[in-house]
DNA sequence: GTAATTGCAAATACTTTGCCACGTA
DNA sequence: TACGTGGCAAAGTATTTGCAATTAC
């Protein structure tokens, strides 16, 4: 099974969550989606639609941000997106406004200079981006 | 008076906008703001609080986007915010996470090469980016 | 005159909270 | 046992729409 799924269980153990089903399958789910989810895509979905309540998972993604091991994304739609900050990881998106779909962009992000130079200039603590492309599709055009 | 407000209400007129009252405040509103705002803010603001109703504004600006005047963004809040669109303009933006300051980024914008990237690549049209840093200001911190 | 625009009030959509029962440590 | 967690239902906040009256062209 997956390991990064038991270390970031792991984590939450450590922030001080405890380990319960609907953590893990939250978990889960948010790892196995290759792109950020909504609360209500989150709650219905196969995992987590039997196994507990939306409030719940809407608690549990409040815990997860709050401890930095999610990140709520704004993506432009009226929803919330929720995404699990895995160390190491980053991606930035590119969302069809035609239909709507999200993918993760695999190119080096390249903002990471702009940000060191911000970071000195401004004094800024925590400093982290989003960085989204919008467009047309080809199957939307 | 200023240029860009004649040339933005003539923007309008062109896309079949009538020339309203309404109109021309909630776009000179957004001209002078340094940052974008959301409709309760526009709604609020001294030119248009007592210039007209928010559902107003609120079709106002769902016009402006429809027709590129304007452009509806994520910024993380849970409300939309809207800034208008000045050909050869563009904004990145800094925000606070602790007090919801915005403030526009001097500094060239470094992502119109993975843009253009991305638009030969993917198939793409109509392609455009937003680009957000968060973080706590030296005054939360 | 005609079609776009507006105000007001009502309807949506998504998020957030209260309260008490329950489960994990 | 104690405190974080969960379910259900209700409240909150921002957005969006219906309709009749008004206004720009």
């Amino acid at each position: 099974m997956n390991p990064i799924i038991q270390e970031t269980v792991e984590r939450c153990r450590k922030a001080g969550l405890r380990r319960t089903k609907a953590l893990e399958e939250l978990i889960r789910t948010l790892l196995e989606s290759a792109r950020p989810m909504t609360l209500a895509e989150l709650a219905g979905s196969e995992r987590l639609a039997d196994q507990c309540d939306k409030a719940t998972v809407f608690r549990l993604l409040q815990r997860l941000t709050e401890h930095g091991i999610a990140r709520r994304l704004g993506l432009h739609e009226r929803a919330a997106y929720f995404t699990l900050l895995v160390p190491g990881r980053h991606s930035d998106y590119l969302i069809c406004t035609g239909c709507g779909s999200i993918e993760a962009i695999k190119a080096p992000c390249p903002v990471h200079e702009l940000e060191d130079e911000i970071r000195e200039k401004t004094g800024f603590r925590n400093l982290y981006h989003e960085l989204e492309f919008f467009g047309v599709c080809p199957k939307c055009a």
